[in-house]
RNA sequence: GGGCGCUUAGCUCAGCUGGUUCAGAGCGUCUGCCUUACAAGCAGAGGGUCGGGGGUUCGAAUCCCUCAGCGCCCACCA
């Protein structure tokens, strides 16, 4: 069979997924095996997939595809989520295209358009998943808003409403106007803004008893107007809803005012002036108009000095009927005409530039967030953020990087009740009924409308009757349902201790990036602890973010963020997947490069071409194994070893880009440039058999190695280094070496001498420009008789890597000779009148002089008594060695220059 | 305002429980090679006073202090 010089991945990739899936090979059910597991972080069911997926997916499937090698049962649950807030705004979109507006559908009729949408593009991440080769239980494909899972979401509300956990509470949360519904305080992002700071004055309503005015450090406003106190506010829209001036008690500026009542602007009510400490002095001018129903602070004073609360904004973000002025204008730009309202009325003082931090929802990010009071459910945290502390901060559970332990304590102990009702109808509904009457409170919990009344009749009469009882028409927060997924996937809330739950669970490894810590990561450590009495995982992996190579993060608006897509067919899926990884250092952001896709690409094909190689030998079952072969194979042997102990040791340390580039440089530099050019038989000549079936034997053992990086690639030269039976595969087979002993260790350090005198050799060619074809000899200079050399295997490769006629004894070098150390040993090529003596000369004349002033630092040292005596033994010993080494050194460099005459 | 992290070669990073000739890797750069596996390749080479300053120590990239710059997270000052 002849194969093409260069590897060609897309049809390799789609077979080779073909031929996994319909062989179930990446199925799992329990067994007698160590379970390993992970669960996916649910991507949106309606989303596509970028770059921060292909990070995060490649991750995961390397760590699976290493634990089924390894021989664990691995187990990957793919799913999707249903993504609430994100996905009812898409339909309300697309529906809005159409014409249709959501508050004209019913909620059975919405439903329908959501799950519409849903089927329609739902999935297509997890399709795209598969080209990257992601080896999830595909059958085991769930999603959030499944029967399953909705059944246990429903089961957990209800038991934590039970447990006391779950409550209604009238509060001051977060209002997207955008979506219309509440965000819990982790959805809101505050960002930098700049803004105005607009001074306001409020003239006072029948000043009285006014006698402090010349009080010390009295600050007194007046005009022809009147008197009147000054406000700096970032919000003059929320005028109208102010119903107090609060000063601080202390401030001495604003003591006249004590006791007063001024107007507000433009409004013309009357409002008391309050005191509290809470008002700081040095802001602005100590004035602070208080707006109870739209600031978290002025509800706070509000119930503190009993105001009334005006509401002035609609669900919508426009402003209200309770509101005097502007009824039906949009909140932003009623802040535009109400400063020009107040400046024609002579009511604004002044205007300054103000830098503060402004809250957008996390969904909706050009939708700044309104503080408003509504009724809504909360889950009481307390409780949570005490049972899930303890594992991360007892190392149960660990972090990776174990940086983000102290993110995770610091917002656990200063952590606020979720709420979690959303006024969406994409969710899971809340399972809780209101009671026709005069209370609108009476309310009962219960899974089903059966249930609810019978607890209904008990609690409130017999006379309810199911007419009378109303479903709450909120969804619960997508997080709601999330948190459970550890558990959810398994059915470990349906049905307690069922074997899979208790097989799987506490899954493995959770891979997922640092932006969800309280979303998700948190959460579902409390769900864990609170369902299931242990951790969710034992690890979690956080990833970086993908940046371009400029350091800024991917985005649509930039234009900066590849199509994952394109990127695997450009580049195949194994290089896009080492492009990938060798831009993610752990716990770093990663930088993102085409051209580590290319170098992902280039390797491939270095595979390819070495397979190719190895593939194309004549093997001769009559010839005797050589020495030389013997020895590279042992050496290989011993290499790939060393090097398999050393990747599992940064897998365990989750540094899976430094497993790669050892993986990498294994094969690249170890098998294909030392190794492969050792055992090559001359052109066209055949090979012994022992020697070809041992590197067959070598490249399966490199493509394990290799498999979880580079699953495709690895598994088509796998399956053609012997004739595999159908069903068969490279990712379904247990790999171990053995351990590394110490002959390994002294037969690789032998090689690497070996390889330095080769190195030493072609060094010398290059720098005469002599052609590799043409046969050296190579000189081993006195003692060095005991090198490497003198073993005959290993001068049998030095001969032959070097291109060398011969290995020859000398006791002193002759002129005409360029030589060169390898170590302390010494070693000559004589290439005649090619040698350019003055030029040697000065190089070894410079060289002497650095280990000279080299040898000076290490005698200051040794010199020194203190370092003598406190230095370990050994140290000493070793600089006494450095010292020994350099003056001979010094004394081949001498017999150098005096060989070059 | 509080907390965390970073600064080492042109780029991206490793080394940081102090002492392996320790200053490293990959990529890029330069030089020479179309050598019959691979030019998506091979061989060779150059490149950093480890952000600045101070301290501890026989000894500091590594520990401490300080300054500068960068990044992230949290926080109700209008």
């Amino acid at each position: 069979m002849e194969l093409a010089t260069k590897y060609s991945p897309a049809e390799v990739e789609a077979k080779w997924y073909e031929y996994w899936t319909n062989h179930k090979l990446f199925a799992s059910k329990p067994d007698n095996r160590e379970p390993y597991t992970i669960v996916i972080p649910p991507p949106n069911v309606t989303g596509v997939l970028h770059m921060g997926h292909m990070l995060n997916n490649t991750i995961q499937d390397i760590l699976i595809r290493k634990a089924r090698l390894d021989g664990k049962n691995a187990c990957w649950v793919p799913g999707t989520d249903h993504a609430s807030i994100a996905t009812e705004a898409k339909v309300v979109n697309r529906l809005a295209e159409q014409g249709i507006k959501k508050r004209d559908l019913t909620r059975e009729e919405f439903l329908k358009h959501a799950w519409a949408w849903t089927e329609e593009h739902g999935g297509i991440i997890l399709k795209q998943l598969r080209k990257l080769g992601a080896s999830c239980d595909w059958d085991r494909t769930a999603f959030t808003m499944d029967e399953k899972r909705s059944e246990s979401v429903l089961k957990v509300f209800c038991d934590l409403y039970d447990k006391g956990l779950i409550y209604r509470g009238l509060r001051m949360v977060n209002w997207d106007p955008k979506a219309q519904t509440v965000l819990s305080t982790e959805e809101v992002i505050y960002k930098d803004e700049k803004s105005k700071l607009y001074y306001l004055k409020y003239y006072l309503n029948d000043p009285k008893d006014l006698k402090d005015l010349n009080a010390e450090g009295c600050v007194v406003h007046k005009d022809s107007k009147g008197y009147y106190a000054v406000v700096a506010t970032t919000r003059p829209e929320t005028i109208m809803g102010d119903t107090a001036m609060c000063i601080n008690p202390k401030d001495p500026k604003n003591q006249w005012l004590r006791g007063q009542k001024v107007i507000v602007p433009l409004v013309g009510r009357v409002i008391p002036v309050i005191e509290d400490r809470y008002v700081d002095i040095e802001f602005g001018t100590g004035c602070l108009k208080v707006t109870p129903a739209h600031d978290v602070n002025d509800y706070q004073l509000g119930k503190t000095h009993n105001l009334e609360t005006i509401d002035i904004f609609n669900p919508d973000g426009t402003i209200s009927e309770q509101s005097p002025l502007y009824v039906g204008m949009d909140r932003m730009a009623c802040r535009k005409q109400i400063v020009k309202d107040l400046d024609a009325a002579g009511l604004l003082e002044k205007v300054e530039d103000y830098e503060n931090k402004v809250g957008y929802s996390e969904r909706n990010q050009d939708t700044a967030v309104e503080p408003r009071l509504c009724k809504q459910w909360f889950l009481s945290m307390k409780h949570m953020a005490d049972i899930a502390l303890p594992p991360v901060l007892e190392g149960k559970l660990k972090f990776h990087p174990t940086k983000y332990v102290t993110t995770y304590r610091n917002w656990l102990e200063n952590i606020q009740d979720w709420c979690i009702s959303r006024q969406l109808w994409w969710g899971h509904r809340i399972p809780a009924y209101f009671i026709e009457g005069e209370d609108e409170e009476r309310f009962v919990v219960a899974l089903t409308p059966e249930e609810a009344l019978a607890k209904a009749q008990e609690k409130f009469g017999k006379d309810i009757t199911m007419d009378m009882l109303h479903r709450d028409e909120d969804a619960l927060d997508t997080w709601f349902s999330s948190w459970l997924w550890p558990i959810s996937l398994f059915d470990g809330i349906n049905n307690p201790g069922n074997e899979e739950i208790s097989y799987y669970y506490p899954t493995s490894d959770l891979v997922t990036g640092p932006d969800i810590i309280f979303f998700w990561v948190a959460r579902m450590i409390m769900a864990g602890e609170e369902y299931m009495h242990d951790i969710p995982f034992r690890n979690v992996y956080f990833t970086g973010i993908v940046r371009d190579k400029l350091g800024r993060k991917m985005s649509k608006s930039l234009g900066n963020s590849p199509d994952p897509l394109e990127l695997i067919e450009k580049y195949g899926a194994d290089g896009v997947r080492m492009g990938m990884m060798l831009a993610a250092p752990a716990g770093n952001d990663i930088l993102y490069d085409d051209a580590l896709c290319a170098q992902g690409m280039a390797f491939c094909n270095k595979m390819w071409n070495a397979f190719r190689l190895v593939k194309g030998w004549e093997v001769n079952a009559e010839l005797a194994q050589p020495e030389a072969n013997k020895a590279s194979i042992q050496w290989m042997q011993a290499k790939l070893n060393a090097t398999y102990a050393e990747i599992n040791d940064l897998y365990s340390k989750y540094r899976l880009n430094e497993a790669l580039m050892a993986a990498f440089k294994l094969f690249t530099d170890e098998f294909s440039g030392w190794y492969l050019e050792m055992i090559k038989p001359a052109y066209q000549a055949p090979i012994d058999a022992k020697t070809f079936s041992a590197t067959l034997d070598i490249f399966d053992q490199l493509m394990h190695i290799i498999h979880p990086f580079m699953p495709f690639i690895t598994e088509e030269l796998w399956q053609h280094i012997a004739d595999r039976k159908e069903g068969e595969s490279l990712m379904a087979s247990v790999f171990k070496t053995a351990a590394p002993t110490k002959e390994d260790a002294t037969l690789i350090a032998k090689v690497e001498e070996m390889k330095q005198i080769v190195s030493g050799v072609r060094a010398v060619r290059q720098s005469k420009n002599i052609s590799p074809r043409e046969p050296l000899a190579l000189q081993v200079v006195g003692a060095a008789k005991n090198g490497v050399t003198s073993i005959p295997a290993l001068a049998d490769i030095i001969v032959k890597l070097a291109g060398l006629s011969q290995i020859e004894q000398i006791a002193e070098k002759g002129e005409g000779t360029q030589a060169f150390l390898v170590g302390t040993d010494e070693y000559a090529v004589p290439i005649g009148s090619l040698i350019d003596a003055d030029a040697e000369r000065e190089k070894a004349e410079a060289e002497i002089k650095r280990l000279q002033g080299f040898m000076a630092g290490i005698e200051k040292k040794l010199g020194n008594e203190r370092f003598v005596q406190n230095a370990p033994a050994q140290v000493v010993e070793l600089e006494r060695k450095k010292l020994a080494d350099a003056q001979s050194k010094i004394a081949a460099l001498e017999a150098t220059i005096k060989s070059l005459g």
